[in-house]
DNA sequence: ACCTGAACACCGTTCAAGT
DNA sequence: ACCTGAACACCGTTCAAGT
């Protein structure tokens, strides 16, 4: 019997296997419609195997979530090396890509913030990639830091101010609380951008040529 | 048996004692940690009592996010009276009320924003509260943009960049991801301030005498 | 009108036993 | 090392019956 049907015994990677089936069920019955043993029967295994894998329906969680974080990162440093030597543009494209993703995947979204997964513990996997994922954002805006772009507002302020920005906005669009707002890429770039432009208005020096954009 | 003792077959106001021991377990164990059996015993009652006043766990969950709607509501209006001749300040009061709302109810906010209680059909009850709510915030921004403070953004955007900071900062405050922060409400004042300059300094026009702070 | 208590179908989790 | 299947304690929800 080839590796084409897997009717084996052993499921060759069921970790991963209940990681790709929780996510469609994750989309359709949100958190709390999912179930152990709905995962196990969907990757065609027993109501106890995924305890193998997970010690826990919260495990499992955080390892979604974490995936998440990971897919955070990612964005955040292609942006930055995208747009090595324009800050600005790559903390407005980082920050659309953060919108996209949670639009794209609110539950996700909703598992990695949350707080449904307790004050993560330190050391975790999914306290790494989050911390990680923060830490990539910070970079980006310390670039324009550097740069001289921003106003005497200390790096702190210009993180917080900018993270809340984004993550509120996206949080808003996941949950459906922007009256009439599309939820098409071209539309969300729109309003990333309009948004943006508020934000930097308000971070920017104002003494220099910063017409970059 | 005077009303001190509510041993009578009928409990007085069963509703609301739910919804009242409701917030504690919230608290203390999340969402997923509160059952509905658990608030029966809670307030003395047989684990079929609670069904005769809430159809469902959910119905039970949208209660609570209503009330707590409600109390965002209160807040937005009493910002906007106590400031009424100073439209920045009652956004900034606004803005930190809900700041401090969300910090100290945790779990409500979760309720109220996560999306755990499925897009908020129009006509309920919820609806109604959340509706308000956003409409009274709305309001305090009108009020600023009357008088003339703000640059030429249109309202939409104002409002969605003020809501998007407000409930981002919030948000990534209540579930600790704001690294090193207190949680005093000095230090959240405080913080709220800082935010709100770098925004307020991307909103206001700059020709005028935007000395009012 | 409101509450009780038995009943039902379903969870998450554990664990001896199988391969 | 990994999976099965019975078992356990616990859910949410329903409903006839009680008061």
């Amino acid at each position: 019997m080839p590796v084409s049907e897997k009717k084996s015994y052993h499921h060759k990677d069921l970790r991963n296997a209940l990681l790709s089936a929780a996510i469609p069920v994750l989309k359709e019955k949100g958190v709390m419609g999912l179930g152990m043993r709905e995962l196990a029967t969907l990757t065609g295994v027993s109501h106890g195997a995924p305890y193998r894998h997970f010690s826990d329906k919260t495990a499992l969680l955080e390892a979604i979530a974490a995936q998440g974080y990971r897919q955070l990162s990612a964005l955040c440093n292609s942006a930055r090396e995208r747009y090595r030597q324009q800050p600005l543009q790559a903390l407005e494209e980082a920050g659309i890509g953060y919108l996209l993703f949670v639009v794209d995947n609110p539950e996700i979204a909703r598992l990695m913030f949350s707080g449904v997964l307790s004050p993560v513990r330190q050391g975790s996997e999914l306290g790494e990639a989050a911390a990680c994922a923060e830490h990539d954002l910070l970079r980006i805006i310390e670039l324009g830091k550097q740069a001289g772009l921003y106003a005497d507002f200390d790096s702190r302020e210009l993180t917080t101010a900018s993270l809340s920005m984004v993550h509120g906005l996206s949080m808003l669009l996941a949950s459906d609380r922007l009256s009439g707002q599309q939820h098409d890429e071209r539309s969300l770039r729109a309003l990333g951008r309009k948004v943006a432009v508020i934000l930097l208005n308000g971070m920017l020096r104002r003494d220099a040529g910063n017409e970059e954009r």
